[in-house]
DNA sequence: TTATTGACGGGTA
DNA sequence: GTACCCGCCAATA
């Protein structure tokens, strides 16, 4: 049988489906909880092959200032806005409002 | 093969 | 409070 190994995108597909309705994360977060911390780039790689994944909520994981920097990445630039909007999430100017509020850490919530 | 970029984060100036 | 720099890992040119 073909290698069945997860990959380290996977990892995080895994962790953007559990965060719950009305949360949101940040790329380090995800990062931080996989164990490599400091890659949190590779989040936004796996977030760029999760295109093809149908339950990849990616407007729910954004950068750590809370900013929907990955937008432009839902093929149209107010897409990810209107999806939070839609998750009861609160946007303004491109970022997530109270976004400690909503933040939803794996490696304080998930871990336990 | 090496160099540059990338949906980032954190520290320092 | 803002600006700049470095670090991580992988993919692409």
């Amino acid at each position: 049988m073909p290698n069945r190994e997860v990959s380290f995108f996977e990892n995080v597909w895994d962790v953007v489906r559990q965060v719950p309705k009305g949360r949101a994360t940040t790329y380090g977060a995800i990062a931080k909880y996989l164990g490599s911390g400091l890659s949190a780039r590779m989040v936004g790689w796996a977030m760029n092959a999760a295109h093809a994944l149908p339950d990849v909520p990616a407007q729910r994981v954004v950068n750590r200032n809370g900013m929907l920097s990955g937008k432009a990445h839902f093929g149209s630039p107010t897409r990810m806005q209107e999806l939070l909007v839609a998750d009861g999430l609160a946007v303004a100017d491109d970022t997530i409002v109270d976004f400690t509020k909503v933040f939803w850490d794996p490696a304080t919530e998930l871990a336990l």
